[in-house]
DNA sequence: GTCTATATTCAGATAGAC
DNA sequence: GTCTATCTGAATATAGAC
């Protein structure tokens, strides 16, 4: 009998996604229909609904992918030597990918369903917890290594986050240049670390 | 003959967009009907429709009117006998409103809304340069004063604004607090100022 | 109430793995 | 040769605009 080839299976998982992603970020999910997503990614309405429940998990696939990217380098962050390094190596992991072309509408589209839908909302914000949760770990091991951040642990994480989101917003300017704002963001954490110190 | 009354007439229009400002804010502007808007400020579609041309121009009017209070407030702000305090007033004057519960609705809608409608995406982009402009020439007439911030004038500009907008998009967080967002804001962007120095 | 748009289902056709 | 993964496109159901 015919058995699952998974590679195979992945890759038109993969290529239906980023059909999904092309039509999502110009769109949004509800101008977006399922017949476009077939035509752009070349198959038919059948072949979509046998890789994906719905068109709204489709768009949850897009974002759970990245997640968990995510967990990885939040596991690899805390078991840095220095947890500083750790987390200049999950700030840098954050920014990844905020140069992408479809960040500007992807994020609009997501920041649209956040407020609509529950289950997208719950997917986003249990990372994004997650995410402060591994930053306010890394920060206090700091501030318990004599080196405390500008204001309480837990604040300076979720400001990390904000300057994280920031670039992602500013992605999409007319100048934006993806590496000049990782470099400034760095700075601005460096500041949020430090307060200024210049102590070695 | 019957001529109109102004404040009247203002205040419906108030009313109106106060109504729509609540459907677009729960499901976008693509999401909500006429009818909607209608059924919410109690009125007919005829009377809508003599208050505004389209759907989109109640949705750009909405913003429209807050960009003219912005206008005066950089106009003070350049006016003010220290760069510093014009400074620290116009900042004030762009997080204002950070609290309102409807400000995450909104801003997912005009973030999707930038990236479809050219003449919303112009309204926006036009009045974010002039704070811009406005920020940079401030911190200019800083740094002529002996007073350079860390980033050269333009680029701080942008992160004061990129900060602003941080604290936006943090409004939808659980735990938000309209307050402290803004003291820790006016830290970050005194830092930025001054990079820590405490030369009075 | 009618009518359009579109998400989803289903009955089949094809083809690779055993 | 059989069985199932994979794919198709017409059919269905339904929501929402007018």
């Amino acid at each position: 009998m015919r058995t699952v080839n998974p590679e195979q299976h992945a890759r038109k998982r993969a290529a239906i996604l980023a059909a999904a992603a092309q039509e999502f970020a110009e769109k949004g999910v509800d101008g977006t229909s399922t017949a476009s997503i077939c035509r752009r990614a070349g198959i038919g309405s059948g072949t979509l609904f046998h890789y994906f429940p719905t068109k709204r998990e489709i768009f949850h696939a897009l974002f759970a992918d990245d997640l968990e990217h995510g967990a990885r380098a939040r596991a690899a962050a805390l078991a840095a030597d220095d947890p500083r390094e750790g987390l200049d190596g999950l700030v840098g992991h954050l920014l990844a990918g905020a140069d992408d072309p479809l960040v500007p509408g992807l994020m609009a589209a997501a920041l649209f369903q956040v407020n609509r839908d529950a289950e997208f909302a719950r997917l986003l914000g249990e990372d994004e917890e997650r995410t402060i949760e591994t930053l306010t770990a890394l920060l206090r091991a700091l501030a318990d290594d004599g080196r405390p951040p500008v204001f309480p642990p837990e604040r300076t994480a979720r400001w990390i986050q904000h300057l994280v989101d920031a670039v992602f917003l500013a992605a999409g300017d007319e100048d934006f240049d993806a590496d000049r704002s990782r470099a400034e963001l760095r700075t601005m954490v460096d500041w949020l670390l430090t307060g200024g110190d210049r102590t070695p």
